[in-house]
DNA sequence: ACATTGTTGCAACCCAGTTGCATTAATTTT
DNA sequence: AAAATTAATGCAACTGGGTTGCAACAATGT
């Protein structure tokens, strides 16, 4: 089940992740948020927010999960995807603008995916 | 630093991962392995074989790493990505034959891709 | 205003993965 | 072959992301 009320934290929540361009993990949520918020009600926000399908989330290298706005996959059909990177070296997530197309599988009914890239993000690089 | 020393724990595993066609969890292994093996020492296994490029590692929905014998991307250049799929019914997790070529940003220096199906398997649909 | 029920905080818990250290075993040197 | 070297192992304690049961609280409908 997805949200259901509007609380204050919820919307501090959604406030936060708009105003994040990158995707965040559940610490980094908790530590952005302007009250004090306890851990399991974020990710209990989190798993409803999820449900809904207002965000996505997704695995980095180091077992976090990360989440983000979804930006327009909602309309059904097509399995979307825009991609996400993580910098092995100062492990910042952020989204990749372009969406990428996969071709679909059909040994299985596909219902997600998700693309991780790793490397070094330009600021590591120079 | 990779693997040194050819012990009879390694062959095994190697075995291990050799007859598996799916990717496997450590905790998997760790039960598929012939003797008992304490489990620190199979994740300081896997690291290593993962350092010499013998494995590729990718996390799951449920913040499990899994591994499998990498199947040729040591030629260098090209960023491969065989992808993988999870039922979320059953957990399960296997490999795509099927080679993805992805467009590779600009934005960053890539050096891997990790491409995770989720959905619904064959016989957990029928 | 009241009743209903979703949401929150808290504390305890779960579990994948890590770490420090003493012991064991593979490989090299003599 | 024996000794020396050092990587690999077992163990136990630990870390940290994430979960759960329950009582207290707060949003919503009447
Ligand atoms: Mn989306
Ligand atoms: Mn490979
Ligand atoms: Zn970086
Ligand atoms: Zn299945």
């Amino acid at each position: 089940m997805g949200v259901v009320r509007k609380t204050k934290h919820l919307e501090q929540v959604l406030r936060v992740f708009r105003q994040s361009s990158d995707p965040l993990s559940a610490r980094m949520l908790l530590d952005a948020l302007p009250n004090e918020v306890n851990k399991s009600t974020v990710y209990r926000m989190l798993d409803k927010l999820e449900d809904d399908g207002v965000i996505h989330s997704f695995m980095t290298l180091e077992h976090i999960r990360f989440y983000a706005l979804c930006k327009g996959c909602s309309s059904g059909q097509r399995v979307d995807s825009h991609a996400h990177f993580q910098c092995t070296s100062c492990k910042r997530v952020s989204c990749f603008s372009d969406e990428i197309v996969l071709p679909i599988p059909e040994k299985a009914r596909i219902t997600s995916v998700q693309v991780l890239f790793t490397g070094q993000c330009q600021s590591c690089l120079s």
